[in-house]
DNA sequence: TCTATCGGTTCAAATAGTGAACCGGTGGCT
DNA sequence: AGCCACCGGTTCACTATTTGAACCGATAGA
């Protein structure tokens, strides 16, 4: 294995049950020899991925990533920061996977992969963006939105062309809070006959709901089996994907994935 | 020089200017071998620092890095932020340098640093915050900030009780466009008689000024030299201990500081 | 067709990484 | 005090990883 890759695991060490860690911490984590985890604690702290608090020793993760983070932030466009993970998760679920933005009332695309693994497989129409109670992206959004959001997109006009015909209030609200219960949103049909999607929101740095991630699958490639790993495919890579955009998902947002990914397991 | 050294200068090479690169650009920016750097390219992607565009082919700036930095802002407190870079500007100014963050209408202390080189230093009392307009720090502050908060903090009534007397509003305005012409603030025996103090404001990421970074020094040992000095060095490391606290300098503040710094030079 | 450049690979030679043993310092226990 | 365990850090012979000139196939322009 390559030096490089022996010296960046050890940042992974860093997490918040223990934000620093001394010299024998990290040989005792990695069970490597304390001289070699000496060496690369030093370069590390050299180039700024860490820091050594001068009186206790104890090392913490470094200013330099602060620095490149906010430099990929301002360089590297949305659809790059996603690309890779999301091509990764097009691949494990054989299916159309998109990421999108929340741009006025609409979710626009940011990027979107499609792994041909299948045959028949549901195509893109990247025009004529639907209301956002009419698919499972919009319906993840909303149902991980502050409630102001929510009224403010029941009172958009376009709410109420649904190609289904007109939904009643009463009727959403309580779907949402169904799907904010369950971590993730789901439709069968309702947009396109013959095309299902599921979907989870994505968290900004604020920890608001900000995008989302949909796989979308012909529904006769559905059924409770594929459903349920899709679901999980999505809440596995939820954070993920969310820290590639720079933000992160709130801890009572993962401890639903958590548990809901539980309930799916079993 | 370490392998990890190695592989990390070429994250380096990534800026504003070109933010994705290719093999040949790399191998060419630092003069490495072409096999040597591709590896090197290689086991940063694998540990997420960089990712390639599977089309161009061409390597930006990876996830990991934005994750790292998030853990950073989660785990690691202030004070650990900015102890590496302040003890170092203070042991090149070889006084006291002190971060202040904004609470309310106060600046309240972060971190400060003393390097003894001098037998006679200024002390810092860490009780009985001045108002704003009374300190270096607080004008540097109130300088870059939006109007609105200039305007509440003058509508404050501890603002006209400095112990120097009261100060009057138009006064004080002009100052605060000449310090934001200049980059920095100064007060001379203000506050306190004996004590100089110069101070640059700090942004965080939303570009926003929300904390400072002063030295103190006895007004004795002040002087056209050293406080010309003491102005470049907090301008040199203003953009670091910004990035540091996972802010940045707003490239006008940026362009100011440059100027200044020349004319000092000068 | 020829040539230059691209990203990437190979393998002997050389350099950098490795780890057992060793320091000096500190804090707790008898 | 004296002892012991553990801390962070260093040394140096040994060895495995890194290195780079040469090479490959693909692509693009002259």
């Amino acid at each position: 294995m390559s030096t490089i890759v022996k010296a960046f695991e050890l940042l992974d060490l860093f997490t918040d049950a223990r934000p620093s860690l001394g010299l024998s911490d990290v040989q005792r984590l990695t069970s490597r020899d304390k001289a070699t985890v000496h060496r690369h604690l030093v370069a590390l702290e050299k180039v700024g991925f860490l820091q050594q608090n001068p009186e206790t020793r104890a090392y913490c993760l470094g200013p330099a990533l602060t620095r490149l983070a906010g430099m990929r932030a301002r360089t590297v466009p949305e659809v790059e920061m996603v690309r890779a993970v999301i091509d990764a998760l097009s691949r494990s679920a054989g299916e159309l996977v998109h990421v999108s933005r929340l741009e006025g009332f609409d979710l626009v695309d940011v990027y979107h992969a499609a792994q041909l693994t299948h045959p028949v497989r549901v195509s893109f129409d990247a025009y004529g963006l639907p209301p956002l109670f009419a698919t499972a992206s919009g319906k993840a959004f909303l149902a991980f939105s502050p409630s102001a959001v929510v009224d403010a997109a029941l009172a958009e006009p376009r709410t109420w062309v649904t190609p289904v015909g007109g939904p009643d209030k009463a009727a959403l609200q309580s779907e949402l809070k169904a799907i904010a219960r369950l971590g993730y949103a789901q439709t069968r049909d309702t947009l396109h006959a013959g095309v299902s999607s599921i979907a989870i929101p994505l968290f900004d740095a604020a920890q608001s709901a900000f995008a989302t991630c949909s796989i979308a699958y012909p529904t006769a490639r559905g059924g409770e089996l594929s459903e349920r790993r899709f679901a999980r495919l999505l809440m596995d890579a939820g954070v993920q994907i969310s820290q590639a955009l720079g933000g992160d998902v709130p801890s009572d947002v993962q401890a639903i994935w958590t548990t809901s990914r539980e309930r799916i397991a079993s």
